[in-house]
DNA sequence: TCTGGGGTCCTAGGACCC
DNA sequence: TCTGGGGTCCTAGGACCC
C-alpha cells in the first residue's frame, strides 16, 4: 500500500498583473518605471516600486517618489481575459481550482501528482507555460495547506517558486512578520506591536486569549490558528457572491437632492444590471454616505421580497441616504456614495416586486410599475447586449454628470461592455445636459 | 490634496418570538 | 405583570482583501 499522499495545494498569483500586461502590450514600457491610473495608482511596475510607488497611492505622491513615472491607461478587457488564461492553466492540472480575484488563484494537486509529476514539478510547469504561453510572469507557492501555500508565494516574489515542505513549515513561517498572515492589517499589525509581537513566531507562541482580547473573539481565534499553522480551510470550486456593490466617489459635494438622486440611480443602474446578468436579486439593499475626514455611515433595508429592478433600488436607495443625510445635518459635504444589494437569492423566473410596489410611495407620474419595471429592465438589459451599455438608459442616468468618477475605474467596472462608437441617443442625452 | 472601486467577514446591540 | 433562557433576524460599524 502506498502512503496517503500528503495534500498539496498551490497558490498561483500573478506579478504586479495590472502593469505587467500593459509591459506585454506594449513593449516600450518594459523595463521603465510605469504604473496604471492616473489621479490613483492601480498598479505599478515592479521599475516603479524600487521607487516606494505602490498600489492606492496618489498619482501625485508617486511622482514625489519617482519623477520619470510613466501613466497608462488600463485595458482592462485584456486583463480579464488574460486572468481567464492563466486560470485555464491550472485547470489543466486539475479541477479543484478556486479563483480569489482576477490574478489570483488556489489550486489543490493533491490527485494530479500520477498524472503530472510531483507538486514542485507542477507548479513548475505552470510558471513555464504561463511564462511560455501567455508571456506573463507568476509567482507560485506551494505547501499544505491553503495559508501557508499563500504566504509561500508572497515570499516568492517576484517570478519566483517555493515550495514548504511538511518538516519545515514551522521554521520557514516563524522568521516572517505578521503581516504576511492573511487577516492581518495595518490595525491590527499596530495593535500586535504595542505587544510586542512582530513575526509569525511570536504570534505562534502567544496565548489565543491574549490575542481574543486584543483583537476580539473571532479575529484572535482565527490568527491563533493560522499561526499554529492549522489550516483546514478546502479549496472550494465555486461560491456564490453574497453581494453586489458600487459606488462612486464625488469630490467634496454638497448633498442636494438632485445629486443623491442622480448619483444613486446610476448607481442601481449598475447593480441592478449585474444582478439581472447573474440571474440574482437582493433582499437587502445598503448605502454609505461618507463625509468630509472619511468618516462614513451606512443604513440597511431589508425587504420581504429580493428585488432586481432599477427603479425600485433607486427608489429604496435614495430613501435611505437621505434618512442618513437628515440625521446629520452639520455634515456639509459628502464625498462618496454607495450601494450594495445583499441576502442575494436565485432570481425568480419574474420578478415578484408587486407587494413592494404596493407601499406606493416616491413614484413620479410615468414611471413604469410593478411587473412592467422587470420588463422593462429585462428589454434595457438586452438592448445593451446588442448595441453597447451606453445605448440606452434611464433618462437620470444618462443625462447625469459621472465623469468625475476616474476613467480607468469605470472601465474596470464596465468592462464587459462593447467600446464600439457611441449610439446617437446617447450622444443627444450629453449634449442636452449642457 | 488622503485615495479610487468591488468585495468578505465579524461584532454588538436590539427587536421579536417561543 | 415580570422573569429566565434560547433562537433568529436585522442594523450599523469596522477591519481586511484584491
Amino acid at each position: 500500500m502506498a502512503p496517503v499522499a500528503a495534500a498539496a495545494i498551490l497558490h498561483a498569483d500573478l506579478d504586479a498583473f495590472y502593469a505587467s500586461v500593459e509591459q506585454l502590450l506594449d513593449p516600450s514600457l518594459r523595463g521603465k518605471p510605469m504604473a496604471v491610473g492616473g489621479s490613483v495608482v492601480l498598479a505599478a511596475s515592479y521599475e516603479a516600486r524600487s521607487f516606494g510607488v505602490q498600489g492606492g497611492m496618489s498619482g501625485w505622491q508617486a511622482k514625489q517618489l519617482c519623477p520619470g513615472l510613466l501613466f497608462v491607461n488600463g485595458h482592462f478587457d485584456r486583463y480579464q481575459q488574460l486572468g481567464d488564461e492563466v486560470i485555464a492553466v491550472l485547470r489543466d492540472f486539475t479541477p479543484l481550482v478556486e479563483r480569489i480575484s482576477i490574478d489570483e488563484a488556489f489550486a489543490d494537486v493533491t490527485g494530479s501528482v500520477h498524472l503530472f509529476g510531483a507538486p514542485s514539478v507542477i507548479a513548475s510547469s505552470v510558471r513555464r507555460r504561463v511564462r511560455e504561453e501567455i508571456g506573463l510572469a507568476v509567482s507560485v507557492g506551494v505547501a499544505r495547506t491553503k495559508h501557508l501555500a499563500k504566504v509561500a508565494s508572497q515570499v516568492a516574489k517576484p517570478d519566483g517558486l517555493v515550495i514548504v515542505e511538511a518538516h519545515e513549515e514551522r521554521s520557514f513561517l516563524d522568521p516572517l512578520p505578521v503581516r504576511l498572515v492573511w487577516g492581518v492589517g495595518p490595525a491590527s499589525q499596530a495593535r500586535l506591536a504595542e505587544i510586542g509581537i512582530q513575526t509569525i513566531g511570536d504570534l505562534a507562541r502567544t496565548s489565543p486569549s491574549v490575542l481574543q482580547h486584543l483583537l476580539g473573539r473571532g479575529a484572535g481565534t482565527k490568527l491563533s490558528s493560522l499561526a499554529a499553522n492549522h489550516d483546514e480551510r478546502p479549496v472550494q470550486q465555486r461560491r456564490p457572491a453574497r453581494s453586489v456593490g458600487a459606488q462612486s466617489a464625488l469630490g467634496a459635494r454638497e448633498p442636494t437632492a438632485a445629486l443623491v438622486r442622480t448619483t444613486m440611480a446610476y448607481l442601481a443602474d449598475r447593480v441592478g444590471r449585474r444582478l439581472r446578468a447573474g440571474g440574482s436579486a437582493g433582499r437587502t439593499i445598503s448605502v454609505r454616505v461618507r463625509f468630509a475626514g472619511m468618516r462614513s455611515v451606512t443604513r440597511a433595508l431589508t425587504v420581504p421580497v429580493a428585488v432586481s429592478a432599477t427603479l425600485t433600488l433607486t427608489e429604496l436607495a435614495v430613501e435611505l441616504v437621505t434618512t442618513a443625510l437628515a440625521e446629520h445635518p452639520r455634515e456639509r459635504h459628502i464625498t462618496l456614495l454607495a450601494i450594495s444589494v445583499s441576502n442575494l437569492v436565485a432570481e425568480p423566473a419574474l420578478q415578484l416586486q408587486l407587494p413592494l410596489d404596493l407601499q406606493g410611495d416616491a413614484h413620479r407620474p410615468g414611471a413604469p410599475r410593478g411587473a412592467a419595471r422587470g420588463a422593462l429592465d429585462r428589454c434595457m438589459d438586452a438592448v445593451r447586449e446588442r448595441f453597447g451599455g451606453n445605448a440606452v438608459g434611464y433618462a437620470s442616468v444618462a443625462l447625469s454628470d459621472q465623469t468625475r468618477v476616474p476613467e480607468a475605474f469605470r472601465e474596470l467596472a464596465q468592462r464587459h461592455e462593447s467600446s464600439g462608437a457611441t449610439p446617437p441617443a446617447d450622444r443627444r442625452a450629453r449634449s442636452g445636459s449642457g
